[in-house]
DNA sequence: CTGTTAGCGCGTTCAT
DNA sequence: ATGAACGCGCTAACAG
């Protein structure tokens, strides 16, 4: 068990001080002669030299740790956007530090110290499921923690907050369906508290508005999140002898649920009913017909994410307060092309 | 930016010293009044006080946090396996902390460095897929790091290791296969280099030579891991005018990449070819027809790997060196199905 | 330009 | 039963 070397053992070994050492091994300090600063290094490499993170952690507060929690990482899109974030602080010299709540607002809170705890420069934030109470995130971002939340926000978090147009998209999405022709369309909403479901349904709203199409409150249905609960809404309102025109639900998976229902009972589709996912997944060409969806760019999400995560550190503080809203593609598939036309919309 | 409260706060604050404060603080030290810990406690917890981890681990070395590192996470085994190794470390007081090597060997040298340095006590491993250096991991594990390997393994590790049973789960596969009535069946590998490659291939032969099949060489195809890849092979094979009667995927995405090519050129399945894959993912139940698969049970890994880590860590050193085999469950679906029988194996 | 010293927060002798 | 003093590895302020 060979001890780890550090700048002591160096220091002895050239018959200088530590400080010295110290100063050679860091850029920065210019009061150095270049020649010590060479032996340095040259024994520091030739000593199998690695500094201490632990030690300087304790000493500066600075760590090059960032933490990122998430609410799960079972599906594939957190796991993406981790990945790409990932990806670009590692460029900037940054490691990090994935933790899951698994959709516990406890685990989230414990995760939240542990991170805070240990020194991070800086935390990524996607909220649980159940995250009403945000009074301890706040606090800690009150000591200057520099922090970027995204994708599952709270509006009163006071921290840069990276977003999904979801509206803009939720309407494109509908306009889409309605341009195809469908009429009567039912949207399968995401569980209602969350925001971004609100959101997505105001867009839903607002291009039934622009055409003119009547609606009721009916025609929004509130699911899950998984093809289980997709497929069983689906059931629930055929059994009601209600059948669509097409269905706009805002998650892929629900849309999923959706189609294998209707395939189940022999509807056509696209010719019979149209169906619209939300947030692609990979499941979206799998699925027959290949499922017409949103398209999030979790590089975007996290080229946002990253650059507003620096800047808060860098400038210590001043970070901008408010949400940054990322676009997305309308992926057109089978599932819903009726028409010829209706060009693909970026 | 309220300061971080310190066993020097509470010693101020009650008039005694650090040291009787530290003792107060840890359950072990005996030598202390009740009454001054019962005082030092109600003080540390009305001071909202919270130790610093990185104090402690420079002083102790154990930080009660595991690291993970897998090779990827954007399919959904990783994220399932990870997810169930927290869970339990949890329960046991340990922190995770996750890193994506992103199939790069010099990113994982870079993370298991990384966490070495920052002093977890312990490692869980899944290679890259092109790592074959292993110098430094046996280094790491001779300075007596507790380190267990799973999935993607390396046999030269001196490391427990826990490892699907891919012999004997490839050889089920094949023979269901088989027992369907299946002939003149070809194996679409995953890359040779992986040891699972191998195993598998070893599973599929022995089905063969148990059902006296007469085979080939060519009846095994390399191919990769993604869905274009095995769309790709099939594609390569059809055209060579070689219509399999059955394809035994190493994995799903393979495996769907398969059905999509014959599918687009009209075969029937499973009444023409059948199709088997292995791994399940979620597109197993997506993709039509149904594929047939291999469950990996990512719940009896991970409790293994945490069993096999904790003994490590307590047993100090003693880590069983060796491979531990995981069986799984052959899911037989659509994709496969041409008799009626032929039981669920498990 | 180099060395001495103090201190980050904590746990641990060793006196008292 | 309590407290003073030291060290984990490192950086920074200050002498020299």
């Amino acid at each position: 068990m060979e001890k780890h070397v550090t700048i002591k053992d160096i220091a002895k070994e050239l018959n200088t001080s530590v400080s010295t050492v110290s100063k050679a091994l860091n850029e920065k300090y210019f009061d150095i002669n270049p020649e010590t600063r060479q032996r340095v290094l040259k024994a520091a490499r030739e000593m199998g030299y690695r500094p201490n993170p632990i030690a300087r952690k304790l000493q500066q507060g600075r760590s090059y740790n960032i933490g990122v929690i998430v609410p799960e990482f079972l599906d594939t899109f957190f796991p993406e956007v981790i990945f790409n974030i990932q990806k670009r602080l590692i460029k900037e010299g940054y490691q990090v530090v994935v933790m899951s709540s698994d959709e516990s607002f406890e685990t989230e809170l414990e995760n939240l110290k542990t991170l805070e705890d240990n020194m991070v420069d800086g935390l990524i934030i996607s909220l649980t499921r159940e995250t009403k109470n945000i009074d301890y995130i706040n606090k800690i971002i009150d000591r200057g923690m520099p922090v970027v939340l995204f994708n599952r926000v709270n509006p009163s978090i006071r921290s840069p907050k990276v977003i999904f147009d979801d509206f803009k998209w939720s309407h494109f999405a509908t306009e889409h369906l309605i341009l195809q022709g469908y009429r009567n369309i039912y949207h399968f909403s995401l569980p209602y508290h969350l925001a971004m479901s609100q959101k997505r349904i105001q867009g839903f709203k607002s291009a039934l508005k622009k055409y003119r199409i009547p609606f009721t409150e009916e025609h929004i249905i509130e699911t899950g999140i998984s093809i289980e609960e997709g497929q069983e809404a689906m059931k629930r309102l055929l059994d009601r002898d209600i059948v669509p025109g097409a269905v706009f639900a805002a998650g892929d998976k629900v849309a999923i649920g959706a189609i294998k229902e209707l395939k189940r009972r022999g509807y056509k589709i696209p010719d019979q009913i149209g169906v619209m996912g939300f947030t692609e997944s990979a499941l979206a060409e799998i699925i027959e017909p290949n499922l017409t969806s949103v398209n999030q760019p979790t590089d975007k999400i996290a080229d946002k994410i990253v650059e507003l995560l620096l800047d808060s550190i860098n400038d210590n503080g001043k970070a901008k307060i408010g949400e940054f809203l990322i676009g997305g593609t309308l992926n057109v598939r089978e599932s819903s092309r009726v028409m010829a036309s209706d060009p693909k919309r970026t």
